[in-house]
DNA sequence: TCCACATTTCGATGATAATAGAAACGTCCA
DNA sequence: TGGACGTTTCTATTATCATCGAAATGTGGA
């Protein structure tokens, strides 16, 4: 139930570390019982409740219960989109250690923006489609021109289908590493799931980071045009 | 000084109010001396000078002594664009009240926004020197294009003496009100403070607003195709 | 030189909120 | 049916921090 979101209120959720450390951990989009949130943020299960019971009453993340667990996730993916934005402004973040840095560039390379592809890979697609003329930017919508209809439906994208979704369409999320934008919204949702189904790409365990197949590169360089290592 | 900007720490910087009162009165670019924030934020002088000194030494402001005055300001442009993002996070701009404040209204027509224009009349002037192929845009960038560097050249504007600045040349700025994108970066600098001199607008007294004269309307008209009321 | 004024520093206070212990609740499993 | 487990609620503790009064600092003007 969505209060009284005024700045203070969603920027003081974000104030706190544990609260940073739990919405990080959201990020990728699944969900999480309470029991992950807490050990991820570093604190006993009652704080985690409390604050997801907080989070829950700003409507931030919702819960579903199954059996004994309770899972929450992000509730929505504009939600999802500002919390990203918000890590850009904290700028690039210091490496501490060589395993940290190693998850970092896997992040930067491919990795789950709620639930669209983010990182190098998801800039470089947008890019593409945008030089084919495929999509085409006006303002913070992305149009999807007439030969990107053809395109889209001719991969096995059901565009009619996505355009019923009661959310926005197709749309820019920056990309806080790359600081370029990449495809959200209901038609980047649609791409990503369909890249998954092709197994073009792999989530990681614990991670928001995606691994790229053998055949997502191939897939990526004779539908996309790009040539990623 | 910038210490350890993680995302913790900025955003426990807007989560208090009385800051979030003083970042808000000082997003229109001015230099304002304590005394004035603290009247803004309803906060005592010592109080106001505590927030201060706080965000001085995260980076976010600087100081500048003249007489017995101390004048704050926001030190970069880009922590600026950074708060003017967080304001677009407080949610689809609900309405509020039947009768939008006055106040309200003007800003969204034209303000303010550091140092560079913002507002409906700034997103019709950076949609309208793309649609006129002037600009291009490339992710965040607005790419200046041959005619482009003709347009400027001509409306009075020393690109080049542009570029020599230590910032982004020409890039985009999400705007809050419009939920579009309008022009910042020096060219953005340079182009607004061009109207002022020619006095297409005039700031108002004790607020982010900018108003338009007749000679902006008609310059409007005949440079950029834009018709204004 | 003295006072007014803007601002900061110091010190104290009071409110807020993050935290974890204890206990309760509900679910799964043996 | 009983116990283990995940989670929440309740409660107390503790630390943090925004706030303001008092005093200090520094500047300008008379």
């Amino acid at each position: 139930m969505s209060l009284n979101r005024n700045v203070s209120s969603i920027a003081s959720l974000i104030s706190d570390p544990s609260r940073a450390a739990i919405l990080l951990h959201l990020l990728d989009g699944r969900c999480h019982p309470a029991g992950d949130l807490a050990a991820a943020a570093g604190i006993t299960p009652q704080t985690a409740s409390f604050h997801l019971a907080k989070m829950a009453e700003l409507g931030i993340v919702t819960v579903e219960k199954h059996g004994r667990h309770r899972y929450y996730r992000i509730a929505k993916a504009s939600d999802a989109e500002m919390i990203e934005q918000l890590l850009s402004f904290a700028g690039p973040v210091p490496v501490i250690s060589l395993r940290q840095s190693d998850q970092m560039k896997k992040l930067r390379h491919a990795r789950m923006c709620y639930d669209h592809l983010a990182g190098e890979a998801a800039v470089r697609i947008a890019e593409s489609l945008q030089r084919a003329g495929h999509l085409q930017k006006d303002g913070l919508q992305l149009h999807v021109t007439a030969s990107g209809e053809r395109f889209f439906a001719d991969l096995g994208l059901d565009l009619p289908q996505l355009r019923k979704k009661r959310r926005a369409f197709s749309r820019c999320c920056l990309d806080w590493t790359e600081r370029e934008h990449h495809l959200a919204g209901a038609l980047g949702q649609g791409l990503t799931e369909l890249m998954f189904a092709m197994d073009w790409f792999r989530r990681e365990e614990q991670s928001r980071a995606v691994r790229i197949t053998q055949e997502g590169m191939q897939g990526m360089a004779e539908r996309f045009g790009i040539q990623l290592d």
